[in-house]
DNA sequence: GTCTATAATCCGATAGAC
DNA sequence: GTCTATCGGATTATAGAC
């Protein structure tokens, strides 16, 4: 990036904010130093404090500033009423159209958590309950309602959210898919999901007892193999 | 932990196989120093270069090692033959027992692929294709026989393993649900997914085309708030 | 195999000139 | 607001005694 001649406030800022998502989302927080972000930036070390208090209050904002988009954003684009199919239609959609749009910033949201101070996690955490609950109202109604029908609704939310982030660790702007044609497969498969008409088959006993601790014998050899 | 008196090598190693998965899950590969490691097995730092030649191929056989293992156990549980339906519950109920039984290891394999050098993730993602290929192949003969109806198998994959895993971000071993609960719940979820009858509602025109970019106006007013 | 000691580097954060 | 310079400490990795 290129150095920026002379004062310029809120211009840096805006690239600080650029740059650091970029990097975080790249290499992960504790592995970006403030070094590399300000020669991404284009400034000396030293001045990236006229910006921020220390390096962690500089995450914290990216994130707090992202949950708050994240709500505002949703509140504006769920439906007040209607059916549960059609609010659950369009929290799909706006999801889908958030994570294609923003998907450093939510990524980050997710695999810096862990990166949080205790008092600044506790408030992301909060947040992030507020914005499971809508969906778990949706489809707590849903099921009220007659039109889903889920074995365990708190799965469920997990479940769809899980789903539904996922896209941001894989999607690509140039990819094969517009962001219309992935909101319709997604909407349909989270609807599929929620009305769940269908039993689950009888289960194959014994298949779910599978060895998933492998012998000490064989970790050797594998270990053997490198 | 307690300090080990004396020579152990075999007793060692795995204790620094165990404090590394722990430390690595907890604050992330970059946040860990060998020194933190040390403690926790109860050596100290310079002692762990008996064990690797440096941190980073420390991951690497961590995240191969469990690479090597899920996979292994994949086949071991997956029917060579069968509906497309039987194979998917194997899957589902496989996939949920491994992350449940071993969840630090695979929340590892998902975050940490950014810590990797270059030759060491291309070996992993290869091995991370392969598996995804064997729900994809799932998928797409279940396709093919009319069991299922997915408008777009590659996505389905993506959902579904995203699903899945999303697991191991907030599995506690002292849950409210058993591992067998857990396999019914989520089998339940896939295969509803997976047949999809239904057709979407048709789609708010307009829904899509919410703001998920907010104005340098509103960010300004957030800030203000902290 | 474990220890102590240390090399060489990098880190976040601060001070003060302009 | 940006720069240069630096402080104090932490980091990975190595060397050599036992």
């Amino acid at each position: 990036m290129a150095r920026i001649a002379g004062s310029s406030g809120p211009r840096t800022e805006e690239a600080i904010r650029r740059a650091g998502l970029k990097l975080i989302a790249t290499h992960g927080y504790a592995a970006m130093s403030l070094r590399q972000l300000a020669a991404e930036v284009g400034i000396q070390q030293g001045s990236l404090y006229n910006y921020f208090r220390n390096k962690q209050e500089f995450l914290f904002d990216l994130i707090r500033g992202h949950m708050l988009d994240l709500h505002a954003a949703l509140d504006a684009a769920l439906l007040p009423e209607g059916s549960a199919e059609a609010r659950l239609t369009r929290f799909t959609e706006f999801h889908v159209a958030y994570h294609v749009a923003r998907a450093q910033e939510v990524f980050i949201c997710y695999s810096e958590l862990r990166s949080l101070e205790p008092d600044n996690l506790a408030a992301v955490v909060a947040m992030r309950r507020d914005y499971e609950r809508k969906l778990g109202d949706i489809l707590d109604h849903g099921c009220a309602t007659g039109e889903f029908r889920l074995a365990d609704t708190r799965m469920a939310t997990l479940a769809i959210l899980a789903m539904l982030s996922g896209i941001c660790t894989w999607y690509k702007p140039e990819g094969r898919l517009s962001r219309e044609a992935m909101q319709e497969i997604f909407t349909g498969m989270v609807l599929a999901l929620a009305r769940g008409e269908t039993q689950a088959l009888a289960r194959g006993e014994g298949a779910a007892e599978v060895a998933v601790v492998p012998s000490r014998r064989r970790r050797a050899l594998q270990a053997g193999v490198g």
